[in-house]
DNA sequence: TGCCAGGCCAAAT
DNA sequence: ATTTGGCATGGC
């Protein structure tokens, strides 16, 4: 490959490494000094230098979009809680951004993410791309398969990719997406609540992977997904259990518009300690 | 080995 | 309306 013109972005408050590596998107592959990542079916190589962002001057716009640079974090920041969990996790995940990932990319991958472990479902990701996925020029993996491919497979095909039960799902859902019954780019200008109904119709989704796709594709950044790791922490903070909506709603008077970000770094520094906050 | 994982769904209460 | 059990797979 020739070497073409490098743009440098300055991007204040951001933590390229950590943000890949928070369980919003699982197929980053190590490239040299940086990452590379795919993005619409463009291979995007990216490295960080202090503030300054690295990337191919012809995929500068895109690298600003996908990372999200146009975020307010210091506005985020200062939306924070002050309890001593939501200031733990923001003291360790500083940078930390949420990413604007493509819809059905979003959508298939957590489908398939129902009790696994982040790492599994980086697996099973990097699986179906091998097995089904476009090749994409000078990418170090294939592209995340179309729905139309996915809803062609056999099931069995999928579970060979250690999908298990979440086969039927993903392949059910990818149908009804290549079948134009459900229009994903459509749904960006419907309101949250009515996103949220559309995509639990689908099979294999309810709230948790909604509420994902809500914040990582649909740039609703008060969207909560409640996790087990999520759950624990909420509940630990109002010291009572509770209900998935009732914690989903607790989370939303408590956090405010930027609900979506707090839970991310929660989630995000109970995952890396191991352990919820004391 | 046994336990748990960025849950969902249908059946049972 | 709310709770429970089953579902496949793989790492620790």
């Amino acid at each position: 490959m020739k070497p073409r013109a490098l743009a440098e972005i300055s991007a204040p408050e951001f933590d390229l490494a950590r943000t890949l590596h928070s369980g919003q998107i699982f197929h980053a592959m190590p490239s040299g000094a940086g990452w590379q990542v795919l993005v619409d079916g463009i291979a995007l190589a990216v490295e960080q230098q202090g503030e300054i962002l690295h990337v191919p001057a012809r995929h500068e716009a895109l690298a600003r979009r996908y990372f999200a640079l146009d975020h307010p974090l210091e506005s985020i920041y200062a939306s924070f809680p002050t309890d001593p969990f939501s200031r733990a996790a923001l003291d360790s995940c500083r940078g930390l951004r949420i990413l604007r990932q493509p819809l059905w990319e979003c959508l298939g991958t957590f489908i398939t993410s129902p009790m696994k472990q982040v790492a599994h479902i980086r697996q099973m990701s990097l699986s179906l791309r091998a097995r089904f996925g476009r090749p994409v020029p000078g990418a170090l993996i294939q592209a995340y398969p179309a729905p139309e491919v996915l809803a062609a497979a056999s099931e069995d095909d999928l579970r060979a990719c250690g999908l298990g039960f979440r086969a039927k799902s993903l392949r059910l859902a990818a149908a009804e997406i290549a079948a134009g019954r459900l229009d994903l780019a459509a749904l960006r200008e419907q309101p949250t609540t009515e996103v949220r109904e559309a995509l639990c119709r689908l099979p294999g989704v309810g709230r948790k992977v909604a509420n994902c796709v809500l914040l990582f594709a649909y740039e609703r950044l008060d969207a909560v997904p409640v996790d087990v790791w999520i759950a624990r922490i909420l509940q630990a903070m109002r010291r009572r259990k509770g209900t998935l909506e009732e914690l989903e709603r607790f989370s939303a008077r408590r956090f405010g518009a930027y609900a979506g970000y707090v839970q991310q770094y929660l989630f995000h520094h109970a995952r890396m300690t191991r352990s919820l906050p004391a």
